[in-house]
DNA sequence: GCTATATCGTCAAGTAGATTGACTATCAGG
DNA sequence: CCTGATAGTCAATCTACTTGACGATATAGC
């Protein structure tokens, strides 16, 4: 029988998306363990949608990540391990590695895909397709001005 | 000169939303730091819209944000020793404590409602106001569809 | 009252995801 | 070739949590 907040509310733009968003990634994962895919974990799997199909300098991952090329090692490593990543010697520089994915992998993204769509279609369905199109407008916006 | 990804784009509401919210609470810590705020850190603040003017037990702080007891107390704890926070013994209850802000707590209390109103405004303003307006609406339905 | 059980706060230790610092190997430009 | 920058690695540390164990107090049932 908690007293709701009153005095400072949490009704306001920052909070409200900052929630929003933690609802996403609950569904998101929870779609993705629902397929199996029990390695996924929310930070791990941060890498991936920087990974391209032809392979990527793992260099380049770090430099769009924004992450201390330590920490985005790190998540590479632990995805190399659960087999979903593999690294090979970048054959046009030789301090360099390229990051790709393992068939394992690929199985993943596709299914991460699915539950993108499924996620995203739900949310369309709840929230009607202008005002969800509206959002995406207004946050691609928001995204840009910075 | 790196390669923008085509391959697995983040131009999805999930990504959208979590890097709005990224964007809003760095521009808010940083209108907190502009104003002296030096103790203010992200996740260190979060208890603070918990805590009511008259004081909050501990126990209804740990109900309302969704963490382990532990890891509230450590953020109160952190708060106090940062002369933010105080607590006294619970009159009613020999079990509890009352989470209270000190003078200095409420001074950097109001100076973070001015920091919100400041960023709001902003947002308020490159956005426009019916699709600020609009975003909110969208928003709220998310959060409380969940 | 008395006892069983639950709740409140605390202490301690462990984990995940990042950080910084130090190092080696390699590359690219004078 | 040196010189300096870049790519990746290893190690230690930090922060924001977690779980587990515990003592003190409150509450319900008998």
């Amino acid at each position: 029988m908690v007293n709701k907040i009153d005095d400072f509310p949490l009704d306001h733009v920052g909070w409200r998306l900052w929630d929003a968003a933690r609802i996403w990634k609950e569904k998101f994962a929870d779609e993705m363990v629902a397929m199996g895919h029990d390695w996924y974990r929310e930070a791990r799997s941060s890498v991936v949608p920087y990974v391209k199909k032809e392979g990527t300098r793992q260099a380049d991952i770090v430099a769009q990540m924004g992450l201390s090329k330590q920490a985005v090692q790190q998540l590479i490593v632990d995805l190399e391990s659960s087999g979903i990543l593999r690294r090979d010697p970048d054959p046009n520089d030789g301090r360099g590695k390229i990051v790709r994915f393992t068939e394992t992998g690929m199985a993943a993204l596709r299914d991460s895909r699915k539950a993108k769509a499924k996620v995203e279609a739900e949310m369309k369905a709840e929230l009607g397709p202008e005002a969800f199109d509206g959002l995406m407008e207004t946050l691609r916006k928001i995204g840009s001005g910075d």
